[in-house]
DNA sequence: ATGAAAGCGCTAACAC
DNA sequence: GTGTTAGCGCTTTCAT
């Protein structure tokens, strides 16, 4: 609140009239004269009023602001999602407010009581962790939340989800119609909910298409950065007979991989190297030795959240709790560093 | 704000004190009895108080929340550089309102006036275009304001950017020191800032080192995208004597060129290709034919940026307006998709 | 159709 | 050290 600004107080004065007439003038209200209604527009316009929302919001009891937390925002995921979402929302005169919890639980926490200060009238949650006893807040009663990305254990509510299982799944059956049977997959530690379910995915698609997992061919250490990524192939090359391709949990762990590749296997093993992994980024096009890619559907993410929050914030509590699981995109690449499609025992 | 939440009047009941005594004591005023303020303090847990941050703002004139505009949020430039920012200013309080203008003038002026009827404490702009007229605004008088990634035309303020001519200059060194002289440039439209000055600092270098710069050999159109990159190396190859070695403008020019290469050159034409590029993201070890990347300082940008905003949130004026003129870091790729360094002429 | 006035929850004089 | 009170800028009854 700026000192000395124009209120509606000044508009009133300028325009003749009480400042009721000008707040109604404000918002649209019928019930007054159009000659007033164009004498406090003229006043509007010649002060330059611009309307305080901090006074609006403490008077009416919504600030038409959400908050979206989020385990981090370095991120690609994230940021397209909470781009997509804000498009929406700003649509609807809501602004929102970002808070990354840096992996942390209990700055998770601490977010969300700023949150609960500042009012938002909805919240989006992208979880840091599995636990969701912190949103059993009293303030919270009223407030629509909408967790994304993960799911929440002891706090139920709408969700919109990647549906991972079907994705990893996807990948598997392009790497068995090109014949391979000694798949790998290059995942991460499995108290992460993608983690699991991608991992989940893994163990159902092979038995679907009748296959062993070997366990030594499996890789669910670390917390699917780039450098377990690398660790992990690395892993996989050290012993006698490796996997002929691999499944790939993320986009972190596919850079990380396929550096190990670049740097350290000869060009005959490169030659042969397949992989099929999840997330689609900008720079999929150099990803070499990847045949199949399931991109998530960011946008649409974004959108069917926003549009779910707006529903609650409307009071239209139908389907509560009510999830959305999104099938990701499986992408052909038909380029593959050269190597062309072929069959591998 | 949500009915029935309890305020400073019921933790005044229940402590039997006045509301000026709770506010004080929520305040961490000195003066008031240890008795009391534990008596407060207890009647706070008990009833689950907490604090509207509204009403605070509207009565202090103050939000604690910082808008940030950036003119897209899905860019590892602004995720990490808004990331910085958000952990610097929430450690001191502040809460960030984003909002992204799509790219769009005309959305970033939308987005600044929801930042001012919110009372924005400061703002944090990327620039969408060069015009900064808009901030001229009666309301931000009292705003402190910086800008970063671009400058910003008739507004002074603060600012925040990447040395983009040094780093150029020092990835034409890096080239010119392999032997090259046929030197490309594969940059974007001259009215944006960053394509400009990154061209104009190809320029001052290939004329500090005595190269002649051959017109063909400069690209200059579209918006940096990854189309454009691959658009324009294209056409280079199109050219019956190409440079031998390209100085790429950012990393979406990056991505497209290396898709190009990959895609459509012979191996043996590959084999002798030498890029190097402003930007170094998480994806750069699988970048081939990458001799030198120019990684900007995203983290010390947002960290120099929110310092700066809060030492002129603090009343500080020094040195206003300042510019800080951030180095990006130059790295030497030493695996380069096993091309060695080498020198050409 | 318009105005007067109460009050959202809080802080900060100002008294005592 | 603590209480009383005014008031931040706005919306919204309730009168007229």
């Amino acid at each position: 609140m700026r000192v000395g600004s124009v209120t509606i107080k000044d508009v009133a004065l300028k325009a003749g009239v009480s400042i009721a007439t000008v707040s109604r003038v404000l918002n649209n209200a019928e019930s007054v004269n159009d000659d007033t209604r164009a004498r406090v527009k003229a006043a509007v316009d010649e002060l330059g009023y611009q309307r305080n929302e901090v006074a609006r919001a403490l008077k009416v009891r919504a600030t038409r602001s959400i908050g979206i937390l989020a385990p981090e925002l370095t991120n690609f995921f994230f940021m397209a999602v909470v781009e997509a979402i804000g498009r929406v929302l700003a649509a609807n005169g809501y602004s929102i407010l970002v808070a990354s919890a840096d992996g942390l639980i209990d700055q998770e926490k601490i977010n969300l009581q700023t949150f609960i200060e500042r009012n938002v009238d909805g919240l989006i949650v992208a979880p840091t962790g599995f636990e969701g006893d912190h949103f059993h807040n009293r303030a919270l009663k009223n407030t629509p939340i909408v967790v994304i990305d993960r799911q929440l254990e002891g706090f139920e509510t709408d969700t919109v989800i990647t549906d991972n299982r079907y994705g990893i799944k996807e990948l598997l059956k392009g790497l068995a119609n090109e014949g391979h049977r000694r798949i790998g997959f290059i995942g991460g530690d499995l108290t992460f909910f993608t983690a699991k379910e991608r991992y989940l995915g893994f163990i159902d698609g092979m038995d679907e298409l009748g296959l062993e997992v070997d366990e030594a061919f499996v890789f669910t250490e670390g917390l699917m950065l780039q450098g377990d990524g690398y660790e992990q192939l690395k892993k996989a090359f050290e012993q006698a007979n490796p996997p002929t391709t691999y499944i790939i949990a993320n986009d972190s762990l596919h850079i990380g991989a396929t550096t190990f590749a670049l740097q350290n296997l000869t060009s005959a093993q490169r030659s042969t190297l397949v992989f099929a992994s999840f997330d689609h980024l900008s720079y999929a096009p150099i990803l070499r030795y990847a045949h199949y890619t399931a991109g998530q559907r960011l946008h649409e993410i974004g959108v069917e959240t926003a549009e779910i929050l707006l529903k609650r914030l409307k009071g239209d509590r139908s389907d509560f709790p009510q999830t959305v699981m999104l099938r990701p995109e499986i992408n052909v690449l038909d380029f593959n560093g050269g190597v062309p499609f072929s069959h591998y025992q």
